[in-house]
RNA sequence: GCUGGCGUAGCUCAAUCCGGUAGAGCACCUGAUUUGUAAUCAGGCGGUUGUGGGUUCGAUUCCCGUCGCCAGCUCCA
């Protein structure tokens, strides 16, 4: 090899061999891919460049396409770029700020005059002008004096470059729009196929309240119009599966204007709830919880006690009794405690572990309201662990193998856990107390073998806390979950117990909750779902379907033998015809439609048509009672 | 809380741009039909257009306030 060539190792293909100061272009057309238009970054020895990087020397290479992580950023942040050039044909006037990828697509926020949903038509053609143009992409590299003279007009350019260091400044430039950016880019904008404006909204710069509101465009953008429109179904059927839609469609509950925020249940919905509540308490009793409940209302001065008063009080409500300032309950500790104070313990009863599906209410910011997902006033699965500090680690094992065991229940087998340490600024006791406790969370994964992502600083003002997020069917990711290790509040409550030595010592309080809030996990398991409950959980578990007036008598027979059973059934009496029944039974999500007719009556039996449309056949009513009850106790998914 | 969008019958929506006192489907009720595995037919009931004010001869429509709903407000060139 002579000094003016240079070896590129290409992943799939082998080596190529191209002169010095080629760029990757040329190695891709060396490579046998000339022109490849699925091409649209590479990455050399693990760090993407553009496709117009010069070769500097001896290196691996692998070319990336929309399949690849690193790709498909390039792919959508390009599309940012081609978002704000079209924007800047539009409204010259306004002034790009930054234009990030995200999970759900990519986002360019501008200060401009508020863009209206006619606007993003309008950028949306304009983009597709742009791309029909097919600009080739060039990179820029610019000295600090340069990069500040050519963004002199956008003061929050301005504000970045002079935070970048001297040397890394670069800048991107497609037909008349240059744009300071770190890159890299695909090659030419004619190579972004599929672009669609999503939604637009009001963002604060660097996400701050005090700075000044941009206007911020979502969108989304693929290398094909066949990738798009697969994704814009999905979101469609995302929208079908929308806890909100189905609650009211099933009637499970409601909200009204009267109580923003604060969810009324319907029967149906009372009727799902107290089935989770009733698997959580055979769970609970097995586990040798006792269960509690504390009053909604009390004293400010317990608030004071507990801390919530100085940490907490913008969130809660706050009443008069007597002319005495009381606080609802934002939080169960505080009137846990007060049971635990109630008499005396001894270390003998440790692990004392008391639950409590304690009704609490927060003052949440209007505009993060959603669904049963966040609301003011919610039931949490509580509990408090009562130990020594030499069983916190065995608790909390426990306590792990309680909320997989749950959580399997109710079908979600991937969960991730994160385990938070003490914050930097504003928590409260001793070094030593930190170092216990987050030793002792930390010990008790290791002992369950659980892959757990740290996150230092991220714990609670008073413990550190191990985190679990349920994935559901969909990919969607939600914390519900969380064990907390809290050696202040007992302390603060002078809470106490007889050691074996027979001195007065502080114990460990651990506070735990599985589901969360019944709220949000319900709302969870109906998107999980899409309201096609497995049998346990449906609140309406069977239709019972006579084919006509005539059998109405014995349908209503076999519906009362079921109830009897302790099955959730319900008979559909109405005068229509046996395909209405039926399709109303399957927009219920019922899992199973019992049809009564003539040969029905006559032989004691039911015809079984399933949840999927399959025809299980005549089926003798006593028999039917057994599988179900069977599938009920059984819980299966 | 902030920004933008939206509030019309129990539900889903039309009429609103360009002011002339609201219309459909589903649900519900009545009748006919007596039904065999995803919608039988006909008739009927149902709305001071979220709410308060303003402009106007006249407001669902235009303007302002207010309440509620929806989306976003963490991702850093």
């Amino acid at each position: 090899m002579s000094d003016t060539n240079v070896t590129v190792q290409v992943q799939g293909f082998g080596d190529v061999t191209v002169p010095v100061g080629a760029d990757f272009v040329a190695v891709l057309a060396a490579a046998g891919r000339a022109n490849d238009p699925a091409v649209l970054a590479v990455s050399v020895d693990g760090v993407t460049l553009d496709l117009t990087a010069a070769v500097a020397g001896p290196c691996r290479a692998s070319f990336l396409t929309f399949e690849d992580e690193a790709g498909f950023e390039v792919f959508r942040h390009s599309t940012a770029h081609l978002l704000a050039h079209a924007v800047l044909r539009l409204f010259p006037e306004a002034q790009p700020t930054i234009g990030p990828v995200v999970e759900e697509g990519f986002y360019y926020d501008f200060a401009v005059r508020p863009i209206t949903p006619e606007d993003l038509a309008a950028i949306e053609a304009e983009m597709a002008k742009i791309v029909a143009e097919n600009h080739p992409v060039a990179r820029l590299e610019l000295s600090r004096e340069d990069a500040l003279k050519a963004f002199a007009a956008n003061p929050f350019k301005v504000e970045m470059i002079q935070a970048f260091e001297e040397g890394s400044i670069t800048a991107y430039r497609q037909g008349e729009f240059t744009d300071l950016c770190r890159g890299p880019h695909v090659p030419r904008t004619g190579m972004i196929k599929a672009v669609k404006l999503t939604k637009m909204a009001g963002a604060y710069w660097r996400g701050d309240q005090n700075n000044q509101q941009l206007q911020r465009i979502y969108g989304v953008s693929f290398p094909d119009a066949a990738r798009l429109d697969a994704y814009l179904a999905a979101i469609e059927a995302a929208k079908e599966r929308d806890h909100r839609k189905i609650g009211q469609e099933m009637d499970l509950f409601s909200f009204h204007d009267e109580g923003t925020g604060f969810p009324f249940w319907h029967g149906k919905g009372m009727t799902l709830r107290n089935t989770v509540v009733e698997y959580w308490r055979e769970v609970h009793r097995n586990y040798g919880y006792n269960e509690i409940l504390t009053p909604a209302i009390l004293n400010m001065s317990l608030w004071q006690t507990s801390g919530h008063y100085d940490h907490y009080r913008k969130n809660m409500y706050v009443t008069t009794i007597d002319d005495v300032p009381h606080a609802v309950k934002p939080m169960n500790c505080p009137g846990g405690l007060l049971v635990y104070k109630s008499r005396m313990h001894s270390y003998k009863e440790f692990p004392l572990r008391v639950a409590e599906l304690g009704a609490v209410h927060r003052h949440e910011m209007s505009g993060v309201l959603h669904g049963l997902f966040r609301v003011r006033s919610f039931t949490q699965d509580d509990a408090h662990i009562f130990c020594t500090p030499e069983q916190v680690e065995a608790a909390v094992v426990e306590t792990i193998g309680l909320v997989f065991e749950m959580y399997k229940t109710f079908g979600f087998t991937e969960v991730a856990v994160e385990l938070s340490t003490r914050p930097l600024q504003g928590s409260i006791g001793t070094d030593e107390m930190w170092q216990v406790a987050e030793a002792g969370l930390a010990a008790a994964l290791t002992t369950k073998e659980i892959d757990f992502q740290l996150n230092p600083g991220d714990g609670a003002f008073y413990g550190p806390k191990i985190d679990f997020h349920v994935k559901d069917c969909m990919g969607r990711s939600w914390q519900c979950g969380t064990i907390q290790v809290d050696f202040s509040m007992p302390e603060r409550f002078h809470a106490t117990y007889e050691a074996e030595d027979g001195t007065r010592k502080v114990p460990v309080m651990i506070h735990r909750a599985i589901l969360g809030s019944l709220e949000r996990f319900i709302g969870i398991l109906i998107e999980n779902c899409a309201g096609k409950f497995p049998l346990w959980l449906n609140p309406t578990q069977v239709k019972v379907l006579p084919v006509g007036d005539k059998f109405a008598d014995y349908a209503k027979q076999v519906t009362a033998t079921l109830t009897a059973a302790g099955i959730r059934a319900e008979a559909d009496l109405r005068n229509e015809k046996l395909g209405k029944k039926v399709r109303d039974a399957q927009m219920q999500h019922v899992n199973y439609q019992l049809v009564c007719g003539g040969r029905e009556a006559e032989n004691g039996t039911v015809s079984v048509r399933a949840r999927n449309g399959e025809d299980l056949g005549p089926m003798a009513v006593a028999d039917l009672v057994a599988r179900l009850k069977d599938e009920n106790a059984r819980r299966v998914l």
